[in-house]
DNA sequence: CTGTTAGCGCTTTCAT
DNA sequence: ATGAAAGCGCTAACAG
């Protein structure tokens, strides 16, 4: 049992395949009412669906978006984002799929859509090479899409900052009299770049106010940041920690706890990422919060503005970010 | 400067379009050595790759394996599922996408097989009607998997066993001497029948050993979650409290320091989902963890086995699970 | 062992 | 307003 083609509705309805193609997508008036009408009820009686490979193979592009998403370790904000960009673009009429842009993979961001060949791309910044916007609009992506924390040449980009996340953190910091504050940022592949952004806002934000601004670097783990903090706070003891992310600083706030330090009067400690659980630790941890919805929902705008083909690709955009103020800082 | 077909290729090497196929993807020894070495010779000369949305209209599948994920809130066992998954996937030589299944979207995962013609489809069971499994086959779908609590007709399961959660909680629970547990699951559309499963595995490790299991329902909030404690306390204290998640037992533990009980010994709670943050609490949050990593591999397991045609479909596979002990319980 | 040829299902000029 | 026909790029059955 086959499913129907559009020969299968042309035969049913005694018309051609030109016909019904018009009928079912064309600009509206070209058939005549009566002839739609019986189209219509043809492909109706059959259950025909046009099938969609056969027409991207015809138009060069599908239906999809592809959303790469970053080599990183699936936290809070990037589930987040997957959930709000998923149905931001389902709202848009087109089909978000994913695909998570493994590090030195051979699957890299081009091939998969030579493979797809997607409506729309919209990927990390890192995940595009120099050629990559080239190749992919050659394969028939439409509207390219790039996120992150560089502009990528001849793409219109939705740029992040984790430079502001930094300085976002730190002026809360400083404006509580903070005087001496310490970053605690990650080792690792994956995670040692955005930290070391993170932290070099921080450190701009310090540096305008005069404020002295250190930064440490450790492994994610409960041992290595008591280490890193032993060794960081025995020579002189910051008012103040500025952590990767709540698991940091949670690492964090339980060294300092045991050590006898009082949080955040003796040390104050903001976190990252505001996680579901940062509210209910205590002290509740204070946090910088992403907005992500606005920044998928830019995501949508961008896309629905490369749709209709009008204005020509220019950087936008930029991810708000708050800090959450709790009880550790 | 549109891409070199095969044609492009095979009037470069001088031959046919058919040779080119052959020598590209044809079983072995059809083509004279000299031959092939002037075919892939012209091919790398223009850069040659093959089209594989044509690939896809001829053969009827492209090399896609389709990942659904339900529509639960993507906390850290789902993260880390999409995370492994399509590390693994991409193992077997497919190309790994995912797909959020919309609750009552349109975008229904037949539909989506219809659009894309994946390889393979791995389905949460709910996402299945009836008539999806025979849907997307007839779409061209070759290995069709499915994973959650219920088995699918007529397709490999791979099951989850929410009861077992629950079972594994309350055994733990029973083995430490407590005697009257309260379970504390979310109302809400996505969760709530996760909880009621969760709850009836922890009732019915309870009714073997004739100890009291009461359960009782509410948002997962500070305050929702305090109002329904101190109504369930009020009557009796339970020994041991079986929270849903991680967060809603961290919620739990909040109260409970709060009215001036002392966890775990006036009263013990166990989490689900063993958040990175549970072993950081303190009390430190003792967490019923799932094996993602096992899981997604029975996974590709079942697709490896589906990719050469000899087993019929069986169901088969279970998450192993095992509670991690902490200071909570 | 290699080439010819007929589609896969659709869209879209170009005639009628 | 409708139909005929030419592809999109590929594979595989069938001749040679």
């Amino acid at each position: 049992m086959k499913a129907p083609t559009s020969a299968d509705v042309a035969r049913e309805a005694g018309v051609s395949r030109a016909t019904v193609s018009y009928t079912l997508n064309g600009t509206s008036s070209r058939i005549r009412a009566e002839t739609r009408e019986r189209v219509l009820e043809a492909a109706a009686r059959l259950g025909y669906a046009s099938n969609p490979v056969a027409k991207t193979l015809k138009l060069g592009y599908s239906h999809v978006v592809l959303l790469g998403i970053p080599p990183v370790p699936l936290g809070p904000p990037v589930a987040e984002m997957i959930s709000v960009a998923s149905r931001v673009i389902a709202e848009t009429g087109y089909l978000p799929l994913f695909h998570l842009d493994q590090p030195g993979s051979q699957a890299d961001i081009a091939q998969v859509c030579h493979e797809i060949q997607p409506f729309g791309l919209i990927a990390p910044s890192e995940s595009f090479r120099s050629e990559t916007a080239e190749l992919v609009r050659g394969h028939g992506t439409r509207a390219v899409i790039a996120y992150g924390e560089r502009p990528v040449a001849g793409v219109t980009t939705v740029l992040t900052s984790q430079e502001t996340i930094g300085s976002c953190a730190a002026r809360y910091l400083l404006e509580r009299g903070h005087r001496d504050i310490l970053g605690l940022m990650p080792v690792g592949d994956d995670l040692v770049d955005i930290g070391r952004l993170r932290s070099a806002g921080a450190r701009a934000a310090c540096r305008e106010q005069r404020v002295r601004y250190r930064s440490v670097q450790t492994e994610i783990d409960t041992e290595a940041v008591a280490a890193a903090l032993r060794r960081s706070i025995g020579s002189r003891r910051p008012s103040a920690l500025f952590a990767f992310n709540d698991e940091c600083a949670l690492m964090a706030i339980r060294y300092l706890l045991e050590t006898g330090l009082r949080v955040p009067d003796d040390v104050a400690v903001i976190g990252c990422d505001d996680s579901p659980l940062a509210g209910l630790l205590r002290p509740s941890l204070t946090s910088v919060h992403f907005d992500i919805s606005g920044f998928s929902a830019t995501l949508a705008d961008v896309l629905r503005q490369q749709v209709s083909p009008e204005q020509p690709p220019a950087q936008t955009g930029e991810t708000s970010m708050r800090v959450i103020p709790r009880e550790s800082a």
